[in-house]
DNA sequence: GTTAGCACTCATTCAAAGAGAGTGCTAACA
DNA sequence: TGTTAGCACTCTCTTTGAATGAGTGCTAAC
């Protein structure tokens, strides 16, 4: 069998581009047209067979063109794909997304969601910044009547979450204040991670107060730490999708909108894509696990500030997708979006904001 | 031209009801079988036609049967459509969502909305409630770092919400526990609608606090009050849309789900609709603000949170919709959705909740 | 006022035919 | 040995025309 020479790697790189420009199969005319090796229909023909042949191009039928396999797609992104360069329309309209000042951080996010979405054309998806090793600054314990109590925790990173939690031993402001410095003063700085179902009780048992009282509150401070909460995936340009020619037809549309709905399983699939690799990196159609994806790429980067919180951005279309510019868009999207969120944390020297 | 008898409204009820059924224009023949007036099909085609001069019906072409008009729908909403009554699953589904202790509004409404979507089969709409009126009952600020405050309001309805402030000048614990001692005498217990900007500098000159520290928390105060945020909207569903026939043509489905991502628009439309009347309301095709759901009817009804917070609870589907059972699940979920509030909010006097 | 009968209209379905794009193979050429 | 021209073949897509069938409107009779 012949094996993978530079000509075959030159063809097989503009079968990719032209068929992810034209969503038709190619044929070797076409080729020949494009990219100009000084050979004839037929000796691409030749090549075009070989390379079906290794499984990287598939035939829909005799006589018609050809059309990359998802190892195709897989070969292409991993050494034939060249690099896009944004144009000055689209790094502009980043920065000025960017430049708005916004001080509520689900505000950037879902801004910067339209955005990616707008820019590429596909369906863009953030997860909402979490924590990932992180400790206790501050907290606060305010009484809100006899039996409810609002919990607010702030972190070392400055972020904030509260909880209203409800008990069912009737709350007195002194029971509450005392609990208060107690747990500040042993759970402040302390990473999160740290903190054990046994020195709860140790801290317990030194100080006198109810497990009962002290427990759900400790369990909240943890779920701040946890990647959880659907709320927290922001998702934008699923309709993009219609655009495309694979998905004319509805049951893939239906489908495609199904996985979308379910924003835990959205969570689940782009945390997963992302867990092996730091950098930029791309899922192309069943390499998605079976959660409704199986017929789109996926391609992820992850987002960070400062270092010790995290989240992922990516963004979703075809397999048929111009994954050079996908690719291009989410590098910076990615590092514009960091870049704000340490303005916004207010970890930088970041210049006071009003209003 | 002739006038609406007992018989007319009698065929067009017929007539809308197997439509809706159905989704095929409706011919004379069916309606003889379906309702034995003891009438021969040429009398109900003479009927038919004059229900077609009088509006009620269309004919989307000569030899097809008829399809209702906008009118038609109209006249069958508010006067012949008659009563559904759930099945026992049906209700059963709804209890047992709304017998799950949750402890978070938001999961609340989240599960309501999934559920409302499927017993429905149609996209549903709820919005997170609202203050209609409300005060404060106490104000906490936080010192999160030199230039960084966590405003938390606690309303007389026990609703918490919190933000974030950063501010130009630095802030010092003293400063910090002046202004909320100011605030909290200032305003405790006053209707956020009564605060003026008169009043606030009267407040300011008398205790000597600076206006840009204070005007910025009022803001916020004053903003949980409004109808306000985007992500307080949420809709479920939305895919349920493909399985009607009328949503097998993609550009619909495009206009349908670009008008569901936008949830700005989505919550003033469903507002809007809302804000005429208390009880259910109908909204058919171009009744609906031109926000994209002219192909859409819209049932809506408020639920309540004691006196003082609102929201609002939605189904949205295609004009060929079937009224009477939305609405009739629209009624179950709005009553048990208020209650199941009631209890979390906790106003009435709610059992202890743990974990 | 109601009904039977009949001619007419129009969307839908199906098969057949034709066009076009592209291939695989063979034989000739450098 | 690699490349190319030529040709037969395959398969999809579009067009066309005819048959089908549901449903109407109108007229005349009951």
């Amino acid at each position: 069998m012949a094996d993978m020479d530079a000509r075959k790697r030159r063809i097989l790189q503009a079968i990719i581009d032209d068929y992810i420009d034209t969503a038709e199969p190619v044929g070797s005319r076409t080729i020949v047209k494009k990219c100009d090796l000084g050979l004839s229909p037929a000796t691409i023909r030749n090549e075009m067979a070989d390379l079906e042949d290794m499984g990287y191009l598939k035939q829909p039928h005799t006589s018609a063109g050809r059309v990359p396999s998802l190892s195709g797609y897989r070969l292409y992104v991993d050494e034939l794909m060249t690099q896009y360069s944004l144009t000055m329309e689209e790094i502009n309209a980043l920065r000025n997304t960017m430049a708005v000042k916004i001080d509520y951080l689900e505000k950037v996010i879902a801004k910067t969601t339209q955005v990616l979405s707008r820019l590429t054309n596909y369906t863009a998806v953030i997860s909402a910044p979490t924590l990932t090793a992180g400790s206790l600054k501050q907290l606060r314990l305010i009484g809100v009547d006899a039996h409810w109590m609002l919990v607010v925790v702030i972190t070392n990173q400055g972020m904030v979450k509260d909880k209203k939690i409800q008990f069912a031993a009737a709350l007195t402001p002194e029971k509450i204040s005392r609990l208060e410095s107690v747990l500040n003063t042993q759970f402040t700085n302390v990473d999160f991670s740290q903190i054990t179902l046994d020195s709860l009780y140790t801290v317990a048992e030194q100080s006198g107060i109810e497990m009962e009282l002290m427990l759900p509150i400790i369990e909240f401070m943890r779920a701040c730490v946890k990647a959880e909460a659907e709320s927290d995936v922001y998702l934008d340009g699923a309709a993009n999708m219609l655009n495309f020619p694979e998905y004319t037809d509805i049951e893939r549309v239906k489908k495609f909108l199904n996985a979308v709905s379910n924003r835990m399983d959205v969570m689940r699939t782009i945390q997963e894509v992302q867990s092996e690799n730091d950098g930029i990196s791309i899922r192309i159609g069943n390499e998605n696990p079976g959660s409704g994806f199986e017929d789109c790429s996926i391609i992820t980067s992850r987002y960070k500030i400062g270092n010790s919180m995290q989240g992922v951005i990516g963004i979703i279309g075809p397999v048929r997708m111009d994954y050079k510019k996908a690719v291009s868009v989410l590098k910076s999207t990615t590092g514009l979006l960091s870049k704000k969120m340490l303005e916004i944390t207010g970890e930088s020297p970041g210049k006071p904001e009003r209003k």
